[in-house]
RNA sequence: GGCCCGGUGGCAGAGUGGCCAUGCAGCGGAUUGCAAAUCCGUGUACGUCGGUUCGAUUCCGGCCCGGGCCUCCA
């Protein structure tokens, strides 16, 4: 079993095969922190993170980049409104960040680089492709010469002449062309800026990712992954600063992008206003329960985000839990191997999640933990899961021990017929959130 | 206008040239003091019109509908 992964380059479906068998590299675009990211800059995370753990079962050594973007305009424009510094603004959303992704079962990544602490190896990199002639300066920008690349506009499929013709927004009157795009820009005194040998500015969107990419994994590497809104115009120059700059014929190898989430049929986005912040959903609803919503549709393809969907992905691990609830279920070695045949073909988290359900029997319970933890899942103790409240709820509901009273009492009175003061209190605790089940081993409970 | 993706049963969502996806919901049953949970059973699904084929939801073409990108965007 090898690993089949779609490459946007190609547009196919290609078996992988690393650049250094013995390394792995991956580099995945992450946020940008002025804010709560949404569920929406999440799915890329929770698909690649899926990604990142099969990759490391197959492969000996993988080292995982996710940037943070902690220079931006729109970071520049919220530090003033909040009337904080850049440096508090962008620490406080970063950590946000960081702490969301975990709790929707996120591996850290193995390298977190911010672009402010790599501005030197940004200017280097612009220094470079000036001086191979694929780069210019002008009015204090230095702009990429996008006629300087003969191939410019293969990831997505697009001409320089195509661009040009259906651009939207008026050409900067120091390009050379119209399709030039920016790697450095001037800084006003009022507004953040790094001394360069083009004056004091700072850098373009588009050429962190070139030069954190190159420092953490070289100048070739595997698998460079983000949304599909980045294949134009962000992937796109950076596939042309990096290999104008180091003179290769790829910059990775592998391009992966994953469609978006939808809301009422449209695109989730910031712009548009129809988002739901990671942050206030986990107040809602377990992050596993999330993750299990991400991944319940394939990456690729769009997935309309409902409440109703959290709802049943919440269902679903429930009665996941209930499985391996009671039982001390150590995970069974390896993947299964139906789970691990789905992930492999290009990520098949849906298939991979019909696996998990044909594993969710008693006598499967140790397959069903395996396969739950290559996919970032069932790996809390089931009590635990039991125990979850949403947040308001977890505030006023009843706590464990006036829960375990309440069934202490309800024994009591069912052991002595009293059905009527059972029922009470069941109902009594059911519309505090708390739903009873009753076996033979006894009664158990769960916050609903 | 250019370049891309999609349209599968009530809903979510895989996949395949001929046979079961899977889950949720619904319905019937088992179980239960009653419930809950669980288990068993249960559905003439593949936008549309043509073509290729012994056979197409699956391949090819047209059309309709929806979405995305075209320098803020996961």
């Amino acid at each position: 079993m090898s690993l089949v992964v779609y490459n946007t380059l190609t547009r196919e479906k290609e078996p992988f095969v690393p650049v250094d068998p013995a390394h792995v590299r991956m580099y995945v675009c992450g946020p940008t922190v002025y804010d709560y990211v949404h569920i929406g800059n999440a799915r890329p995370v929770v698909a690649f993170d899926t990604l990142y753990r099969l990759l490391k079962r197959h492969h000996p050594r993988v080292t995982y980049v996710r940037n943070i973007t902690d220079i931006d305009d729109r970071i520049m424009v919220r530090a003033a409104d909040n009337g904080e510094t850049i440096e508090a603004l962008t620490n406080r959303t970063a950590a946000a960040y960081s702490a969301d992704m975990r709790r929707v079962g996120a591996l850290d990544p193995d390298v977190a680089p911010r672009a402010t602490t790599h501005v030197g190896e940004m200017i280097e990199l612009i220094a470079r492709l000036i001086a191979r002639g694929h780069a210019y300066e002008a009015e204090g920008h230095v702009l990429f010469a996008v006629p300087s690349m003969a191939d410019y506009g293969r990831l997505s499929r697009r001409s320089r002449d195509e661009l040009v013709a259906g651009a939207r927004v008026e050409v900067a009157p120091y390009k050379r062309d119209p399709a030039d795009f920016v790697l450095w820009k001037p800084s006003t005194p009022a507004q953040p800026g790094w001394d360069s040998p083009w004056g004091r500015g700072r850098p373009g969107w588009h050429i962190e990712c070139s030069a954190m990419s190159a420092k953490h994994l070289g100048e070739t590497f595997d698998i460079h992954a983000g949304g599909l809104d980045l294949i134009f115009p962000h992937h796109e120059n950076e596939i042309a600063q990096s290999r104008s700059a180091f003179g290769h014929a790829f910059m990775a190898r592998y391009w992966m992008h994953n469609g978006f989430i939808n809301v009422s049929g449209e695109k989730m986005s910031k712009s548009l206003g129809n988002f739901f912040t990671v942050h206030e959903l986990l107040d809602q609803y377990p992050g596993e329960a999330i993750r299990l919503l991400l991944l319940s549709a394939h990456y690729r393809q769009p997935l309309d985000f409902t409440h109703d969907g959290l709802v049943q992905s919440k269902a679903i691990l429930d009665r996941w839990y209930g499985v391996l609830r009671g039982r001390a279920t150590a995970a069974a070695p390896g993947v299964p191997d139906g789970v691990e045949r789905a992930l492999l073909d290009d990520l098949n988290t849906p298939l991979a999640i019909a696996e998990l359900h044909a594993l969710a029997t008693p006598q499967h319970a140790a397959e069903l933990k395996a396969g739950g933890a290559a996919l970032g899942l069932l790996q809390v103790d089931p009590e635990e899961w039991f125990r979850w409240a949403p947040k308001e709820a977890a505030a006023s509901g009843p706590t464990d021990a006036e829960i375990e009273a309440a069934i202490t009492a309800r024994r009591a009175a069912r052991a002595a017929r009293n059905f009527a003061e059972a029922d009470r209190i069941r109902d009594d605790l059911k519309a505090r959130g708390i739903v009873l089940e009753d076996s033979a081993a006894g009664t158990s409970w769960k916050r609903g």
